[in-house]
DNA sequence: CGGATGTTTGAGTAATATCAACTGTGGTGG
DNA sequence: CCACCACAGTTGATATTACTCAAACATCCG
C-alpha cells in the first residue's frame, strides 16, 4: 500500500552505466514488519524505538523494509518528501547537487542512522540518497511519525533531538570544511568513522570504506588524488594501514594530534 | 549520534577581553510582551506566529524580550539549552568552537530568524551566539514551544519545518565550503544576503555588513586578506561597489555567472 | 586627538589542484 | 577459465590558489 511512493525507476548512477542497479526497489517487508533478525534490533536508535520494548509503537512507525542494491537510489533531490528512512544494514551516501551540476557527498550513513529530514521543510528532498552496498532500510512515513509524536511526548522529544542532532552534525561538517587542512580533514573523517562503528558494536580499529577515493574527497572538499596521497602518507607514517578500502587505525593519538595541530 | 564530541567548556570569546559584553542580559519585556513596535510585526516568521493574528498564541510563546549590545553573548557553547531565540532587530553571528580553540562563524543571522536549535539534542548549546550590533531578541522557552506544538498540529508542523530548514541551510553551507573557490564563496555569500534582505523588505541592492573581514572570512573558510582582496577585485570589476562595510550590488548576473563557472 | 581595531595591498610561500602516466583489480564475455 | 575492459587507485611533475608575513592606511570611539 505504502510502497508505491518508494518505487523509483533508477537511472544510471553518476551518468554512466550502472552495474548493480535495479529498475524497481523491492519491498521485502512481511505482513508484520519485523526487525528481530536485524543486526541491530534497535534499528531506530536515534528514536530509541526497540521492537521488543515497544512492539506496538514499532509496528505503527515502520511501514516497509526496502532492500537496496549497490547504486540504487533511495530518494533523489526534487522527489516529494513522504518519509524518513532508517538504515537497517549496509550504508548510504547522501549527495547535494549544485545548480551547475556539480555535486558533493553530504553524508556517509551507517546502520541505525535516520536520513531524509532535510526534505520536511518544503516537502521536497534537497539531496539524493544512494546505497553504497547492498543495504536494507526501514521506511518511516512522516505522517505516522507526526501522529506518534502527537500522542507520545517522550517520542516527540526524541524526534526533536533527532533533528537537532542533525543540525549540529552538519555544523561540525561545515566547521571541518572551513577550518581544517587536508590531512586534518582525513584524520577526523577516519576517527569519526571509527567512533561511529564503535557505537554500533563493530570494530573501531579496522573497517572497510564503502566509498571511492573520489567520494571521500567530495565529502571532505578534496580531490581524489589528494585523498590517495594522504592515505599513502598516513600509511608510511604508521598512523594507519591501508590496503585499498580496508583501513586499520594504528595510532589514534597521532591522528588526534594531527587534528589539534594548528 | 556524535554530538558529544562537540561539547566544550567555553573560553573567553576570542581569548581576550570583551569590550561590549554585559554581565547580565537585560530583559526589556513589559508585563505583556508586545511586538507591535517591531520592525517586523511577524517576528517569528519561520514559525508564522503573528501577534495580530494570534495574540494569545504569541503571548504564550514569548517569555521575554532581551536587548543586546554589540558584542553581547546570547548563549555560549556549553550553556544549558532552555530556549530558542527569535531575532527582532539587529543581527547576530553564531560561532562554532573547535577542540583546539580555533573558531568558525557558523551563521550570520538577520531579523525574523530563529536560532539555538542545535542545543536541543543534548540540552546544551554547541555554539555561541553574539550580537553584531545593538539588537533585540525574543526568548521562546522550549518547554512552551513543546506544549504549544503538542496542542496545535499546525504549529507543530511549522516547528518541524523550522528544524528541517536549518538542516538544509547548514547543508548548503557545507556545499559552499566543500565545492567553491574563494571568489565563488564570496559571491554566493553576497547574493544570499541580498536575497534574505529582500525577503525582509530591505534593499537587496545595498546593505551594510555587520561583520568584519575576519568574521566573513571565518564564515567562508577564508583568511581576512583574501576577503579584502576579493572585495577590491569585485569593486574593480564593477560587480559590486564597496566602501568599508557598505556594499552595493552592481551586477548580479555577473556574480551568478562567477558562481556557475567551474 | 590618539590609540585600538579594522582594512588594504604587496611579496613570497605553502598547500592543494590539475594534468598525465601507469598500475592494480574485479567482473564479463569469449 | 582466461583475457580483456572499465574503473579505481597511485604517483609524479607542474600550475594555481589561497595563506603568511609585513607594512601602511583608515576608521571608529572614547
Amino acid at each position: 500500500m505504502q510502497t508505491a511512493t518508494h518505487i523509483h525507476v533508477v537511472p544510471p548512477f553518476r551518468g554512466g552505466t550502472v552495474k548493480f542497479s535495479q529498475p524497481v526497489l523491492r519491498d521485502v517487508s512481511r505482513p508484520t514488519v519485523s526487525c528481530l533478525g536485524c543486526s541491530l534490533r534497535k534499528i531506530c536508535m536515534p528514536l530509541d524505538v526497540d521492537e521488543l520494548d515497544a512492539p506496538e509503537l514499532f509496528g505503527r512507525l515502520v511501514s516497509a523494509r526496502v532492500r537496496l542494491r549497490k547504486g540504487d537510489v533511495l530518494f533523489r533531490a526534487g522527489d516529494r518528501f513522504t518519509a524518513l528512512y532508517g538504515i537497517r544494514m549496509g550504508s548510504c551516501k547522501t549527495v547535494m547537487l549544485t545548480d551547475d551540476g556539480s555535486e558533493q557527498v553530504a553524508g556517509y550513513h551507517l546502520p541505525a542512522e535516520i536520513i531524509g529530514a532535510e526534505g520536511i521543510a518544503n516537502d521536497v528532498h534537497v539531496s539524493q540518497a544512494v546505497a553504497l552496498e547492498d543495504s536494507e532500510v526501514c521506511t518511516l512515513p512522516f505522517d505516522r511519525i507526526e501522529a506518534l509524536a502527537h500522542e507520545d511526548v517522550a517520542f516527540q522529544r526524541r524526534l526533536y533531538r533527532l533533528f537537532s542532532d542533525a543540525i549540529a552534525r552538519e555544523r561540525s561538517i561545515a566547521l571541518m570544511l572551513g577550518t581544517m587542512r587536508a590531512e586534518q580533514r582525513l584524520a577526523s573523517f577516519l576517527l569519526d568513522l571509527a567512533q561511529r562503528y564503535h557505537v554500533r558494536g563493530y570494530s573501531s580499529t579496522e573497517f572497510v570504506l564503502r566509498m571511492t577515493r573520489e567520494e571521500i574527497g567530495s565529502h571532505l572538499g578534496l580531490k581524489l588524488e589528494t585523498v590517495s596521497r594522504l592515505f599513502s602518507r598516513f600509511d608510511v607514517e604508521r598512523l594507519i594501514q591501508v590496503r585499498g578500502r580496508v583501513v586499520k587505525l594504528l595510532d589514534r593519538i597521532g591522528l588526534q594530534h594531527l587534528i589539534a595541530a594548528s
